[in-house]
DNA sequence: GCCGTTTTCGGCCCGACTGTTTTCAGTCG
């Protein structure tokens, strides 16, 4: 198993806990535990299979969560949580994350009304017979039937970034078995597309490989969905499906463009294909009966004369125009990126501190880096206003330590509700860089907001919006806000935009980044990093900086410091 | 349930806001 899914055993016990009420110090353990395995550098099982490491020295994990993951990995589950979905319906746990749901409400549905699954739910509110229930009024109601409906629409989607984390060992394992050739992801995962729903591998093999007995052998698989001599599919314990199919390597190139996609790409190509009097599909390229390419996916793309085209651009979003005129992106990559843009501190959020942030970026090889704690108006979370000078104070002492490193003065500025910053403007002047964003207030009027957010760009100290819809993939929906009238007025006032690397955000949308790159509008792709090791996401803000047709010059943080300071003058 | 220049039990991040109520749960970061 992955250190995901030993998170989500101690994720799930946290949540039955919370319906049944428990201490709550004990239930955010549990989530610090999760939280902990959840970011750790190394798998856990190796970890465990180390004599010399102790379990208990990880933060948050004492004596009885070292026991669990002993538990766990040596029996394949825990005994308490076992208990606990004897005692709490483990169905309710999905209840209890549909927006306006909590543990409390959850358990009020199971004891006052016998609810205990997202269906009985849906039919209780849609009937009105939540009314019967105290703190259950029309508007949550309401509430609740869209967050249904959204819940099934992501329904079995992953996030990339989780399916990720299952992909890398298992095409390790897979490539082990004998006579593998070829073996590569297509999909939308290979599209690095920012949710996937099953996971395509693609095989060529010489002689007899055992591949096929091998693949429904591995370690997490959790069901063999089917068993064939060219195709299987398996579901892993993560819930994840994967399927593996074996393809003659004539075919390889051909049906690693078929499976790639996406469907609309697909339907293009087999048009051209058509026009041109020659059959495409997955087998091959085909002149009648006659396979006259296919082998690779560049024969695919030469059969209707076009240049192999990158599989983020694969979306019938303009790619096949660009292809023909000889004008496609040449897209930023991992090694462009120079800076990280934002990032908290212990000042604010953050896990670690300024020094291990420095240190942690100058690992990365970076030229320059932002620490952009967040403002005051963030309860308790947010920097204390008298904690600006000492933390610049701090970051000027680092600073002397370093050449090889530039560490921007910055903040994560709130917007506040009627578009004005949360600092004074004496503060923001001791900053070598301004990045805003909204944090609350999300359901104004489209309108409203927009204003809102265009006053704040307005403010002469701005550099860069954050996150400039808010959304949180799988979770929630971006505020409503004209992002088209957002790009115009960061491309008038020369200020950039964000593309905010976090998993669960990648905000701005592909397509968003498209707009932008059109508009001249300068993108920064920021990790958000609260604590070391998430400054690695930023290969995800790479991603989909890719799907969104971004070359190196579109994006700010590829530049050299002295450019990219260039680009704060406005 | 974890942690500790407190070694043994007390502290652990919380305040504004919203929808619903009339005292509270859930949501933000």
């Amino acid at each position: 198993m992955e250190n995901i899914d030993y998170a989500r055993v101690f994720e799930e016990i946290a949540d039955l806990l919370e319906i049944q009420g428990a201490n709550p110090f004990r239930i955010r353990a549990y989530r610090n535990g999760a939280r902990t395995i959840e970011t750790l550098s190394q798998p856990l099982e190796s970890l465990l299979a180390d004599e010399e490491a102790r379990l208990e020295d990880l933060p948050g994990i004492g004596k009885d969560l070292a026991g669990k993951i002993r538990e766990l990995y040596e029996t394949g589950e825990v005994g308490r949580l076992t208990e606990l979905r004897q005692e709490v319906p483990g169905s309710l746990v999905q209840i209890m994350h549909i927006p306006g749901l909590g543990p409390k409400r959850a358990r009020q549905l199971w004891q006052g009304l016998e609810i205990t699954s997202v269906e009985e739910l849906e039919e209780a509110a849609r009937e009105g017979t939540l009314e019967g229930l105290s703190g259950f009024g029309p508007t949550l109601q309401k509430r609740i039937i869209r967050g249904i409906e959204e819940l099934k629409a992501r329904a079995g989607r992953f996030k990339l970034a989780d399916a990720d984390i299952y992909v890398g060992p298992l095409l390790e394992y897979l490539k082990r078995a004998e006579g593998v050739d070829d073996l590569e992801v297509a999909g939308s995962y290979r599209r690095r597309c920012e949710t996937v729903g099953d996971i395509d591998i693609l095989a060529t093999t010489s002689g007899d490989s055992p591949l096929m007995d091998h693949f429904v052998a591995y370690r997490d698989v959790q069901e063999v969905l089917a068993k064939g001599p060219t195709k299987s599919s398996i579901r892993l314990k993560g819930g994840l499906q994967v399927d593996l199919r074996l393809v003659p390597r004539e075919s390889y190139g051909a049906a690693m463009a078929y499976f790639t996609g996406s469907k609309a790409h697909n339907i293009v190509i087999r048009g051209i294909g058509r026009e041109r009097g020659v059959k495409i599909n997955e087998y091959g390229v085909f002149e009648g009966e006659r396979l006259v390419g296919g082998k690779t996916e560049e024969e695919v793309y030469a059969a209707i004369d076009l240049p192999w085209i990158q599989p983020e651009l694969r979306e019938d979003r303009g790619e096949f125009a660009a292809a023909r005129e000889g004008r496609l992106p040449e897209l930023v990559a991992p090694e462009d990126i120079r800076g990280d843009l934002q990032m908290h501190t212990q000042y604010s959020d953050g896990k670690h501190s300024v020094a291990e942030m420095i240190e942690a970026c100058r690992a990365s090889s970076y030229e320059y880096m932002a620490i952009t704690d967040h403002s005051p108006s963030l309860a308790m979370t947010g920097i204390k206003l008298e904690d600006f000078a000492r933390q610049y104070a701090e970051i000027d002492e680092l600073q002397t330590q370093h050449d090889d490193i530039r560490v921007l003065k910055s903040a994560e500025v709130d917007i506040l509700e009627d578009g004005t910053l949360d600092l004074p403007d004496d503060i923001l002047a001791m900053m070598d860089l301004v990045v805003i964003a909204v944090h609350s207030k999300f359901n104004m009027r489209r309108a409203d907001m927009t204003r809102r957010i265009t006053r704040a760009m307005a403010h002469p100290k701005v550099n860069i919006l954050a996150h400039p819809t808010g959304r949180l993939i799988n979770r929630r929906e971006p505020y409503p806000v004209d992002v088209e009238e957002l790009v115009k007025v960061a491309a008038q006032q020369g200020l950039m935009l964000e593309l905010n690397a976090q998993p669960d955000r990648l905000d701005l949308r592909d397509f968003h980044l498209q707009m932008a790159r059109e508009a001249g509008v300068k993108i920064v792709i920021s990790t958000d990093a609260h604590r070391t090791a998430e400054l690695d996401y930023m290969s995800f803000g790479v991603d989909q900086a890719r799907r969104g047709w971004l070359e190196a010059a579109d994006v700010a943080n590829t530049y050299p410091l002295e450019g990219f300071v260039e680009l704060l003058e406005k």
